[in-house]
DNA sequence: AAAATTTGCTAACAAACGTTAGGTTGTCTA
DNA sequence: TAGACAACCTAACGTTTGTTAGCAAATTTT
């Protein structure tokens, strides 16, 4: 059955490939024929795996999405103030990103060409994310930690500079931890030495 | 003639609905005959405006470049400190991405397609770009003026968010220079009140 | 050992794609 | 007014696309 076991199976050696291809192509301009040579199998022998070419993207995606919200399930009601379930929440993000790095940025860029209702469930699921992001801030306001910035451009600046690091990230080079800690202090503290 | 007249040409309305179709659906994914039914002419028509599908894209492309280069030019060499040439160049980028904001996504998300020669000049162009507001960091660091952060985590992190307001910012609803001030201040100040 | 399932192949389909050739119409220029 | 040119149309081209049907081999389950 082979199920937990470390051995890639067919099925996900495609995905794995699909991810890395439609990171370099993009969706739209990946054919299953290209996909097909990357595995070492025909076209139609990819159908034996995935019903269409969009259920290799649902596929991605939501396994993407839903590692993300379950990053930050583990965070949420430990009692930790603003800056430290911030600091965590930025880990944990972290964490999934650099994981799979490909399979993010298609998550990223290629939701768009998911039709419905997938590509409903999609951008709700999304909604839901940025939301969990911005109770964290609104605390911190609420508490008095954090500055009274503008909610919204602070959750959307945040989650797009988090998402940005897929872009250059480097397993062999860069330590997700490192980069956490380092895009938390620079959100936290700022630029300006004296205040 | 109708140069730098305010009536756009059959070229110039091309031009705008492309890069609200390329915007939609991805550059890809838009066909030909999709394009000639937003303007109301056939697919063979588009012919006699551009060369090439391709064509279109490089236009919007390399436009853009240079609105967004031309918006530092003005900026550098006055003698500024670094945390007012930070803020102007903020104020300056969004800038031009609001005054354009479907041709700025189109830019950002589509440029992988162009093919060589374009592409490898885009690429070096986008790096100059980032290499323009990193000097602009790494002095107000020199200078003592910024904490000492990473500067390429800094640079990519703040141009990350400068270019993410494209995906909500609304002309109707939104000013570019409000939108600029709070980002800079979530930048310069940080999130924590006491330091 | 028989049966069922998985995995893959070949060949083909209908549709959509970017692009071109050749012709018509209208408008500006000499 | 004659000619040049721009803008657009129709029709078609060769290719590529996602997907399916039918079949063969191998593997797993019963």
């Amino acid at each position: 059955m082979n199920i937990g076991s470390k051995t890639a199976t067919r099925k996900q050696q495609i995905e794995k490939e699909a991810a890395a291809l439609f990171h370099e192509k993009g969706y739209a301009a990946s054919s299953m024929r290209d996909l097909a040579q990357r595995v070492g199998i025909e076209a139609g022998s990819l159908y034996s795996h995935f019903k269409s070419k969009e259920s290799i993207l649902q596929k991605i995606c939501f396994d993407m999405a839903n590692s993300f919200f379950q990053s930050l399930d583990a965070i949420e009601n430990l009692g930790l103030d603003a800056e430290l379930q911030l600091r965590n929440a930025i880990k944990a993000h972290l964490s999934v990103l650099t994981e799979d790095p490909e399979e993010t940025i298609v998550f990223q860029n290629e939701w768009k060409h998911l039709s419905e209702p997938y590509l409903g469930d999609f951008i709700s699921m999304r909604k839901d994310y940025e939301n969990r992001f911005r109770k964290i801030l609104e605390q911190g306001i609420k508490d008095g930690l954090f500055e009274n910035h503008d909610l919204k451009i602070l959750s959307l600046t945040l989650l797009s500079a988090l998402n940005n690091t897929s872009t250059w990230f480097k397993k062999s080079r860069d330590k997700s931890e490192d980069i956490g800690e380092k895009l938390s202090n620079i959100f936290l503290t700022g630029l300006l030495k004296q205040k």
